[in-house]
DNA sequence: CGGCTGCTTGAACTTGTTCAACAGCGGTGG
DNA sequence: CCACCGCTGTTGAACAAGTTCAAGCAGCCG
């Protein structure tokens, strides 16, 4: 299974050869490749198609007046953008590559037709839409409690987490290709500060990170030390009840 | 118009009389009360229905097994709390009552018998939703970039925008019953130093908060020293293309 | 009256920021 | 081929913002 998507709904539901074909049509559409750093839609826009990653990370992100940015999302493979774009007229904030992106752009069109004729997606996208909800609302328990420490711990365990939904992990160890200027952008924090958390997380021997390469040496220690609960991602496969039940 | 609901959404969308009459009927569903710093539904809890704030202020809420508690969002009149959660099988938040509240629960039945039959009704709680969504990422914003006195020129700015929506202000005044140990939790600041920046919006003559009464004395230059920019809560009436053409 | 909650103040302290500089690396153009 | 540039990560030191601790006051309610 090659298809992000297919692989992280499979985590809520069990999907039929059916689901899988429509998931796969998704992937298919209008795909697009968006270099590293530049914006795939700007604050202002108005998009007519929700925009699937297949490969590649992206972020959502809101820049004050001044020139501060903060990083609102982390965007993986398999991850949708905002399913119902369509009703507010414009976006409130922007997104961008962080790696080079490949994209599929879906129209309203191919979309509702998707949702129409499987209604097991339609279900597995609202479980999706509801943890991408969570997650933010983690986001601000982090930004507004935690402590450099904790906040960097735990956004290193979401991200591992995620990738591992989506297959991109191997072992305990995920490529990791964000730089540390948009870490901390993504944490509150300014660089030099989260330069110095990844040091202490490394001199604790809970992580390797380098050439871009992420290894957790030891997963659960790195969870009790940012608190980190996994229960907001939803992962225990609380779908399974809508079942396919064909081949 | 007394349904904070019909209100608000009155801002995205023309409702008709059958409309009006829908919503009216949510607000009729089963009305609990629920007093001050109670909950209304716990971490862990599967709900059975939506909750409408019929009157008074809620909170969601999360706390880390230390007791450090961030408030994730706060629920005014009309607000209407996860229309899609009995997707998920857990709640993984909490919210209490700030105030007494007076609530509707409206039982998932009901709610889609009305937003089969009243499409506009439909359109205008997922722009509801939206923006819901919305406050959320620019929390995050604050949280992550604003200054302890940006933030809370923010929040006290976004809070008096959305009771305006409900009709809960009176020229630039409006109750505002929250204690400052919430406020300093939903801003990420200790309590004293929420108080301490509090106390310097009074000197700088922009607010007056005294016995749960709070007047805005110069909104336009609160927005500036916040960098308030009320467009991410999607007020300009952009459904209006969806109006009733019934009286 | 006593005890509670909410607000306020002072002072010491801690966490994270800012500023500045530098090293390593890859790409580009002379 | 080498010089140079820009980007990323790293380090040190001074600094600022916000926290913590501790105490006190006002109002309210039983």
């Amino acid at each position: 299974m090659d298809n992000p998507l297919a692989r992280k709904l499979s985590h809520f539901t069990r999907l039929s050869a059916s689901d899988q074909a429509a998931l796969d049509l998704l992937s298919r559409q209008r795909v697009r490749q968006v270099n590293a750093r530049h914006d795939l839609i700007r604050e202002g826009d108005r998009p007519d198609h929700v925009n699937l990653i297949l490969s590649g990370w992206a972020c959502r992100y809101k820049t004050l007046e001044d020139g501060r940015r903060q990083i609102i999302a982390i965007l993986l493979p398999g991850d949708l953008c905002d399913l119902n774009i369509f009703i507010l007229r414009t976006m409130d904030h922007s997104m961008a590559a962080i790696t080079p992106v490949t994209h599929a752009e879906v129209s309203r069109e191919v979309l509702e037709e998707v949702t129409l004729k499987q209604p097991r997606i339609t279900q597995a996208l609202w479980w999706d839409a509801l943890v991408t909800a969570a997650i933010q609302r983690e986001w601000s328990v982090s930004l507004g409690q935690r402590t450099a420490l904790e906040r960097v711990g735990h956004i290193l365990c979401e991200l591992f987490v995620r990738l591992r939904m989506v297959g991109l992990t191997n072992g305990n160890c995920c490529e990791f290709p964000i730089t540390q200027v948009d870490l901390a952008d993504a944490t509150g924090l300014s660089a030099v500060h989260l330069n110095r958390t990844l040091q202490e997380l490394r001199a604790g021997e809970l992580i390797v990170l380098r050439d871009r390469l992420l290894t957790i040496r030891d997963l659960p220690a790195l969870q009790v030390l940012s608190l980190f609960n996994p229960n907001y991602l939803h992962l225990d496969a609380e779908g399974q009840q809508y079942g396919a039940n064909e081949p």
